[in-house]
Order: C-alpha cells, then structure tokens, then sequence
DNA sequence: CCATGTCGTTGTACGGTCGAACCATGATGG
DNA sequence: CCATCATGGTTCGACCGTACAACGACATGG
C-alpha cells in the first residue's frame, strides 16, 4: 500500500495525480460539487474531511478561479450554499475524463483476468476504510 | 479510489494515515532508510519521488530530531551518507508497528472470504502504477 | 587546466491543513 | 422577551510539503 501511495503521486500538491494541473484539494470539492449540485458549506467540508476554516478558503479559491460562487442559504442567515459556474463544472467535467483516462491506463497494466477481481478488492477496500 | 484516498486520510500533513504523530513525509524516509540502511541522498530522493532540495530539507529535520546523522560519502567529496541514528531506528520501527496495525484493523472490516484476495489486488495494482 | 556535469544547500513561492479567536445568526428556555 | 448557548463561516497564525532557480563544491574528460 505504501508502494501504491508514493508511485501514484499523492504527495504532488499541485497537480492531481492524473497529471491535471489543478490543485488536489480544489479538485476534490469540484469533484463533490459536480457529483451532487449545490452543497452547504458545512456538508461540503464533512464529505471532504476538511475543517471548516480549510473548506472556507478552499471555496475562496473556486470563486477567484470562477469555479464556484455563494449563494445564501434560504431558510438560514448564517449559511451560504456553495454552485459551480458553468465554468467550473466543465473544470469538473475535465478532471472525471483524465482520472477516468489514469485509471484505465493502469487498469491496463493488470493482467486481464485480474481487473475484475482488482475493481472489486478496492470496492471492498474504500469499504473497510470508510467505516471506521 | 478517490473514496478511498480521503477516507484514509491522505490529506493529513502533520500525522500519519496510522496515527502517529510524524509528518508523513519524514515516515516514508524513515521507512526507506530502515530498509536500506545508509542511502546517498540522492538515491533517497529518487525512491521518494522528491527533488533533491526537497530531500535535503527532509533529512535536516530528520537530523534536527536526532533520527538521522549524514556521513561523508566515501570516495565522493560532493555526496553525503544518511544513516539512521539508533533513535531514528527505534521510531521507524514503531511506525512499522503503527502500519501494521492500521492496516490489520482495515483488513478486519474485509469479509473474511475476500481478504487473500484483496491483498494480491493490491499487490497487482501497486505493480502496475509503479511501471510507467 | 579548464569546461562541463553532478551532488547538495539555500532562497522564494505556493499548496494544504489545523486550531483558536471572532462574528453573525439561529435555537432554547426561563 | 431576552439571556444564553449552539451553529455556520471567516480570519489569523503556525506548520508541513513541494518545486524551481541560483549557487558552491567537487568530479571527470578532453
């Protein structure tokens, strides 16, 4: 695993490893953000496993790319709802085409009676992990 | 795969994914140079994936904890050795220790009948993302 | 002996995260 | 109704992690 970690190219910060040149973390929450529409603020950091004051900035840094915008949370004076920009959700759309392109690229590299097994192990795997 | 990246808390700079409190870039030299014994800095940076500058800023902290001592290379006025002090060793076994246990917790949230599985999956798929 | 290449260090810049202090707004209860 | 407490966000300071560029020290080949 630890092999897995450092060849896949986690540690670059400012690219993600499927060679992009966007940041990890802002592609994470473009990832959310595309997945499941407009998010609270406060969801978007639970589902990021970020601070809050992390997932503020981080938001910041979408709305100066013109990825994302504030909206007021109707119903609720304090919170904001976090939109992408057509802009940003092509961004999104980018990034899930060259992480699908990464993957299949090594999924490649495995021999072919072993890929449906080594998709099924990771299932199991993100499984085991999420849970605690 | 991206679930299971954040969900085993990559993104966590100040600790281990297993808890500890080392900054994982520190671990995984620890880790290699358990392995290897004393490395030329350069080879470390090499199966780090890191520039040189950024391993030299690594091992000055390693040195700074009194984990790690760098010894003239021998033969090579330029290079350097860096060798593990018994200190540095005590701590990269305990990481071990830490990993193994980690990994053992996440293995036991795996159905018993899939886990030989899952670790030759992992196996297969470290081998295919380290081989560009 | 000098040109060129290699190993390492230092400076600068940026990405990434947290905890604490703070403010505004909602919710609760006497 | 208002005092009190809880919740969502922002800002601040601190630290980790990385790269690139410029530089010095040494090695090597002509």
């Amino acid at each position: 695993m630890v092999r897995f970690v450092r060849a896949f190219g986690l540690h670059q910060p400012d690219q993600t490893p499927c060679g992009q040149p966007v940041p990890v973390s802002e592609a994470h929450a473009l990832g959310e953000l595309a997945r499941d529409g407009a998010l609270r603020q406060h969801d978007l950091a639970h589902r990021l496993r970020l601070e809050k004051s992390t997932t503020s900035r981080l938001v910041t840094q979408l709305i100066k790319r013109g990825w994302a915008e504030r909206i007021p949370a109707h119903g609720d004076g304090r919170g904001v709802l976090v939109r992408l920009t057509p802009d940003g959700a092509n961004a999104a759309a980018r990034l899930a085409e060259a992480r699908a392109l990464r993957f299949s690229a090594i999924l490649d590299r495995v021999p072919p009676g072993e890929r449906a097994n080594v998709l099924h192990a990771l299932e199991l795997l993100a499984n085991a992990t999420e849970h605690p």
